[in-house]
DNA sequence: CTGAAAGCGCTTACAG
DNA sequence: CTGAAAGCGCTTACAG
């Protein structure tokens, strides 16, 4: 029943341990740690005071049991390896914390059944909402069945197939891939290019198709042909870009300068054309999409689309704790705007 | 106490709803989720059925309150934007979720009282262990503070400041540092190279240390002349690196290689060297460390040290799931290994 | 201003 | 094989 005021060292300090310390009640000592004006300052200090001694750390699920609250939120990434989701993922914890929030952190590495795995572990722990990133491929239903209707969730960076929820939609932000892709096609044109691929990336990712459609759009309005062969497809990573790179010169005459569907794809596109003795930024023009770090420090430095990733981050938390606050507000959707960046890789064409 | 089998949509499905839906106790229900054998297999069936058909989630927090144990693991990096520690947190996860825990992700952006922050709040969720890869400048005694004696800490990548514990050390898992910046120096010096500088990181990081000191350790076996303006430093980053490399060239004559201090700090120094009309891996040779993805793709490709983050993030958690197996086991330290990747930025000097 | 009591969603001896 | 009861560490009306 009496606390031993120098407790075992293998038993957690409690609250009844703090209310024995000094002769309160848990309830007193309950109040004092929530900072509530109702205790006595005095007993205030008395409490405090003890606190301290004991070392006492707050055990946060058990009141979050009691309250019926959560403070955590759950961070889904399609893979985590990448440096716009690490910095995203930087930006995520960031926010959240600030707000009081504990990040859960789970990543897919690209697999829609880990990413079902992952959601139901995950959601074991009660977060008070989830932000995800999918996998290549994750079905609106399946995500639908995994999470329930309780948890708010918001989706970054893609869309998730087959995404007709009408009953409960989600949230979400998105990057402005179309207008990105758009002013990069332009760039491009306006250097004097005519013949223009669009390389990498997969046809069935939304993101994909979104900057094909800025591609086309800027094609279009310039009055340029869009021939199918320059639209080539890879896994959005360097060594299969690389591998792909001669898909270009199949047909003569060769396009002279490439959009990419991101920047990983780019870089290994400039390594495939180096290897067959194509200088990028002199002999051919490229552009990428992300402006992750080495966007800068390739060579040539590559003309590529900024989407500042932990901005984003802090943006998507943000937006999920305005969920919580406003849960049953109608789903925003949000595009974030993306800024070319130019550098040495967008050369003009090589005189004719 | 009878409980609707549709229930409200905003309250949990708990166990009680369960046991009401079949009509057993509250106890068989838990039985049954955990798997046990007690229970008769045809209850055991209705019982799976209704949580299906409830659609029910485990409160894994409650379960845990009430059996005073933990599912998570508090994930703590100092740079999480950094591709290395970003890849060394999906091998975290990857590792612990497979041991059924969850990660609990903080980063500190190497801001030591943004590290207490957070290792404060994350504490109170807490968890099974920590995974710390400190902040510069972090200290033992207030990392000791902040977690008390009860949570298990492993220390990745550096060491603490004033790491004296001997009544509760904790696990480490190191990098071999001094090794690695040997292997580096001694190729340089195989190519010929005499006049070799040691560039970049703060002096005091400890992993700065060991890696200056592998360096120094190959120079003065070979029997060349360590110059104390050849060690020159940097922050660990590309900006800060390629605005001090002027500093190697301050004295005549001038050093014909640089071991720097990790590939952020060479990809930057060969910046600042191309601005100088020098031309890494013709006219001077350079080495990293971390085999970061850039590295490979540079140009020239650097010659560093790899260091398989995500492998190490793996090797980490289970080095802290062997410790929550174990308690009383004496600490480890595990040194893991680097090994040379060779590539065209270390060039041999160029003829005099 | 403070304390006694109930309860958050689980688990675990203990009876039967 | 199943159920009643107690309890994990908190919080919150409700008395006083």
């Amino acid at each position: 029943m009496s606390t031993d005021s120098t407790p075992h060292a293998n038993r957690k300090i409690t609250l009844a341990d703090i209310a024995a310390g000094c002769n309160v009640s848990r309830a007193t000592v309950s109040l004092v740690l929530r900072g509530s004006p109702l205790v006595n300052k005095h007993t205030r200090a008395r409490v405090e005071e003890e606190l301290h001694r004991q070392g006492y750390v707050y055990n946060r699920a058990a009141a979050n049991l009691r309250r019926r609250t959560s403070s955590s939120v759950a961070l889904v990434l399609n893979d985590l390896g990448n440096p716009f989701f690490a910095e995203f993922a930087a930006g995520v914890d960031e926010a959240l914390g600030s707000a009081g929030y504990v990040t859960l952190l789970g990543s897919t590495g690209e697999s829609v059944s880990r990413e079902q795995a992952v959601l139901g572990s995950l959601l074991e722990h009660g977060p008070a909402g989830i932000i995800l990133s999918p996998a290549e491929g994750s079905e609106a239903g399946q995500v639908r069945r995994s999470i329930g209707l309780r948890t708010p969730l918001l989706l970054f960076n893609r869309e998730l197939e087959g995404d007709i929820d009408p009953d409960a939609p989600w949230d979400r932000l998105m990057l402005d891939n179309q207008r990105g892709a758009r002013l990069a096609t332009e760039h491009l044109i306006s250097l004097g290019h005519r013949r223009i691929a669009f390389f990498g990336g997969h046809a069935s990712s939304s993101s994909c198709q979104q900057r094909h459609a800025g591609y086309l759009e800027a094609m279009q309005a310039a009055g340029l042909a869009v021939v199918p062969s320059w639209r080539i497809e890879s896994a959005p990573n360097r060594v299969d870009a690389a591998a792909q790179c001669g898909a270009l010169f199949f047909e003569q005459p060769a396009p002279t300068a490439a959009v990419c569907y991101n920047d990983a794809v780019a870089l290994g596109l400039m390594l495939g054309l180096y290897q067959r003795g194509i200088r990028p930024g002199r002999d051919f023009a490229v552009t990428g999409f992300d402006d992750i770090a080495e966007a800068a420090l390739s060579a040539p430095p590559l003309t590529t689309l900024a989407s500042t990733p932990r901005a984003r981050g802090r943006q998507a938390a943000e937006m999920l704790l305005q969920r919580l606050r406003e849960p049953q507000a109608p789903a925003r959707r949000t595009v974030a705007p993306v800024q070319l960046v130019l550098r040495a890789s967008s050369c003009p064409p090589p005189a004719a």
